[in-house]
DNA sequence: GTTAATTCCGACCGATCGTGCTAATATTGA
DNA sequence: TCAATATTAGCACGATCGGTCGGAATTAAC
């Protein structure tokens, strides 16, 4: 390992905990230099632009994401406690991933949902494969008779992440206590009525 | 009507469209100044910083907002179809009130959830408001038998928050064209559940 | 119609933004 | 060890940020 790659992982890691508080916008590189002991052209020798910086600290922010949501699964019996397993380390990876604040990928989502480029591109790659990884985990529940055969898996992930957004907005910004009752509530509604009516 | 208080309304009309593209920290002054036709110190002469200038243009949008959301819902039948038409219109305000692209609410969410000031705390009394709204609509669905007697309103506006995230997540920034399907699938299955098993 | 207050402009300030360009320094391979 | 190369510092540029101040122009009040 290269000293050049050692310096760049410690960038993306400063970077991915200012993306967490500041967001994505918010990689200002002068303060963002001075956490890391770098001067500015010093990142600009890793990436080339902000663009490339935040587009690299997202894919970062991916990484530690898999890992601390999405790998813990395969350990888990499959079917609803699998589900549920996601669900419940979803709403809490950044502190598992040892990154401060909120999710960045929320703040990310309004930040790039009218400006089109290579962010915002590979921020809605990165919603869609989750949202198939959790179609898959419901329709895996589905066969293992936890939910309705004729559940419709993508009505259910769609409410996922519509309960991991209020789940955010209850916590991190109405910072209203009874949130995470109420997101757990929500949830077991979700499975207890299984089959979207649709 | 004053000429002051006639350009103050003017300001503030390019002010809330500019929150709807750019969120509200990006109602930057010289922009702002140019879309209406002054300079930035002829802001200066209508709000003294830039945060007086976001929080009036937040009460310029929660009046539109008012105005388009529920000032309508006198004329509906009360119990669940006001509830219905209110959250249908919630779905759609900004274009019925004028303004383009996304509910503005949403982005200042992200952007004043960490930084304290008088613009969060009016945001927050916001939708503090609002879902107490919501709460009252559903207790009037309950007391017209349309949702079961041990419905928890709180609980119930609470997922009514969700699906509004999610379906800006779905149609703003995944642009999705299933979206509107799924939220009013699942405003539906809401409703059709009715009572919180918690 | 004259005066007084409101409304607005123009110029300017210090700070910070992202981004190049060149030179010095540190690391690496032979 | 020494040269080749990778890595970072230094410095400066143009643009834009929010904000200030004095005075002109316009409006409103009497």
């Amino acid at each position: 390992m290269t000293k050049g790659t050692r310096t760049r992982t410690r960038i993306l890691g400063a970077a991915a905990e200012t993306a967490c508080l500041n967001g994505f916008n918010g990689l200002n590189l002068q303060p963002l230099a001075d956490r890391v002991g770098l001067t500015k052209s010093g990142l600009y020798a890793h990436f080339g632009s902000k663009e490339t910086l935040q587009v690299a600290t997202l894919e970062y922010a991916a990484a530690l994401f898999q890992g601390s949501v999405v790998a813990p699964a395969k350990t888990e019996a499959a079917g609803l406690p699998r589900l549920s397993g996601v669900f419940e380390r979803w709403l809490e990876w950044p502190g598992a991933a040892g990154l401060p604040g909120h999710c960045p990928f929320f703040a990310a989502v309004v930040e790039f949902d009218d400006e089109d480029g290579p962010v915002r591109e590979r921020l809605t790659r990165l919603f869609r494969d989750f949202r198939g990884v959790l179609e898959q985990l419901i329709a895996s529940a589905v066969r293992h008779g936890d939910l309705p055969a004729n559940t419709v898996p993508a009505q259910i992930a769609h409410e996922l992440v519509a309960l991991r957004y209020a789940h955010h907005w209850g916590r991190d910004f109405m910072r209203d206590p009874a949130t995470l009752v109420r997101t757990r509530t929500a949830f077991a509604a979700l499975i207890a009525r299984g089959a979207a009516p649709a």
